[in-house]
DNA sequence: ATGAAATTAATAATTATTATTAATTTAATG
DNA sequence: CATTAAATTAATAATAATTATTAATTTCAT
């Protein structure tokens, strides 16, 4: 993998958010320092970055995938009102693989942990 | 919601199922029992069913939604190679939503655990 | 400096899903 | 049973998210 301005850029932004943020969100705020990116090119290196390990892809139950700078296992909160998506910094139950693998025809390489509900801002709302 | 023909065979399709398929399988199963049902129709109905909580729609990290005639609580194992999901029947871990609500700026009403890894006969052909 | 391989911007194509619409079906009511 | 308004359908168009194509540019080992 060679290096490449574009792909500094989208990686450098993604590490600027603690909110996980969708593809479309950091191609507008790359377009506004760098009016020539493509959105396909921030798509491709989102893309190539969570293959190589350096970002999480998360995907929940709707829309568009969103990326974590963040590759350490952690968990999740997403409101069913808003969409956010806000990290859980519980301790993560790392037995659960174990636990699972006795009840899976396979073996369990890791998990993904996701809780849903309503975030504080939309039941002030409602 | 009234009754029809093409909701009552969605419904009864996917329920012969235990491997979690996605539309397009449902859809090209019925087609051969119904060559008139449409692939939108099968999409509606399994929307719908989905939000009245007869069965349940369930989201990886890639592809197409996989639905579920079991609305039970409980965890799946999705194949990284083949991408089939299976049912893991461990105990589901309920005090989780409790354990998250500490670290969570909202209300948690329940969480989707899945495993990853690699099933037995992808593990065989490599 | 040279050149092969990698990357880009622009755009087309694909995939999964939802929306539109005119025709048909359902089910409540007289 | 006949009437009829609302729900549903098949067919198809449209949309949203993502990936593929391509010609031009950039990277980087030699
Ligand atoms: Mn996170
Ligand atoms: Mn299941
Ligand atoms: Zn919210
Ligand atoms: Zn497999």
């Amino acid at each position: 993998m060679n290096y490449s301005r574009q792909r500094e850029e989208v990686m450098d932004q993604l590490k600027l958010h603690h909110d996980h943020p969708t593809a479309d969100i950091i191609f507008a705020e790359l377009r506004e320092r760098d009016p020539n990116i493509s959105l396909a090119t921030v798509y491709r290196n989102l893309k190539l970055l969570s293959e190589h390990g350096a970002i999480k892809k998360l995907t929940f139950v709707s829309g568009a995938d969103h990326f974590d700078p963040n590759t350490e296992l952690h968990y999740h909160f997403v409101c069913n009102e808003c969409g956010r998506v806000f990290d859980v910094p519980m301790k993560v139950a790392e037995h659960l693989d174990q636990d699972a693998e006795a009840f899976v025809p396979g073996e369990v390489t890791g998990h993904e942990l996701v809780f849903y509900g309503v975030c504080d801002e939309c039941a002030r709302k409602s």
